[in-house]
DNA sequence: CTGATATTTCTGCCTTTACAGAAATTAGGA
DNA sequence: TCCTAATTTCTGTAAAGGCAGAAATATCAG
């Protein structure tokens, strides 16, 4: 696949992104490619385009299904994988913000859970308790409000965000 | 400061989490402690209480500050500064959100949209624009929306999560 | 101005992470 | 079964990041 100037400047802005939120340059160069190309790449495609290592690429390919970003699909009379990433934006939103929840925040909700009941019995001060408790409080009111969203259909949730500015734009400043 | 058990845990954690998020552990640790501590902290005391050189917790004080979620202030009589982290739990949301806007997301805008009129010229594909044009079009949305969103007074926010919640409920599932 | 304390910047070591190439494994065709 | 192509896992090396200690700078009291 031959890379125009554009292409090669968003995918390297995208990778940069990519690692300043916790994935590696290469997983995120590759998400991008992928992103924009219009049909599915096999591994050996991705790694001339970018050059990128055979292994290093099979090892982030294999990262981005973990993250159910890429899927991979097979063609007939041909052996190897041919891999899509998330065609819809939406979804790509959506995905990466469930996955991260469910590997990120709730764990930690579960840990702050443990920690506060060890609290209880460890003579920890109980102003410190307090900004315990409160921290997951926080974190348990976004949760819930989020898992009760994301149960929404989507052309809810679209019209919800296009009320919400709407309604803003009536409301006095600053918050 | 003496440490619990149960305190140790938590600021384990919130430095595992920092890693994981694109801040290093020790500023993350550091965050954790000032956010539970009852009160300012100088920086000597964080050096000894989480073990860690005083030329590190200078650099992420200084860091910390550059995020805007943590303060220095000073006594009378004491010429050390004295460190607070945001008490507030939502101003702690705000911040980091804000923060992250204004250095990554706000940016990558800007880029795409550089790399959209380059892709104008330098014969990129038509499909590719179409989705790198999708790609900003949706970032731009959510941009919007936040800030809307963002300009409303804590409470009208506060009312809308809960309303939103209080609608999900009512609505058929799958979203 | 001098001395003492607080704070930041600089330097080099060490750990972690990323990656290319080699070896191993899996799958398909004869 | 054997051979070949595709893919993954393993291993050593290179690069990056994090951090302690040293040196430099700033701040204040006398």
């Amino acid at each position: 696949m031959q890379l125009t100037p554009a292409m090669q400047a968003f995918i390297l802005h995208w990778g940069e992104m990519g690692a300043k939120w916790g994935t590696n340059r290469s997983v995120a160069q590759i998400h991008a490619l992928l992103h924009i190309a219009p049909e599915p790449m096999t591994a050996d495609e991705i790694c001339e385009t970018l050059n990128l290592a055979r292994s290093n690429v099979s090892t982030a390919l294999k990262e981005l299904q973990g993250w159910k970003l890429v899927k991979a699909s097979r063609q007939l009379g041909d052996r190897r994988d041919h891999f899509t990433s998330i065609r819809d934006m939406q979804d790509l939103v959506d995905t990466v913000i469930a996955e991260r929840r469910e590997r990120e925040f709730l764990p930690t909700i579960e840990a702050l859970r443990d920690v506060l009941a060890e609290a209880e019995t460890d003579n920890t001060p109980a102003p410190v308790r307090d900004r315990m408790r409160e921290t997951l409080q926080v974190m348990e009111m976004f949760d819930g409000w989020y898992q009760e969203v994301s149960r929404l259909p989507r052309k809810v949730q679209m019209a919800a965000i296009k009320l919400g500015a709407r309604i803003a734009r009536f409301l006095p400043g600053s918050g």
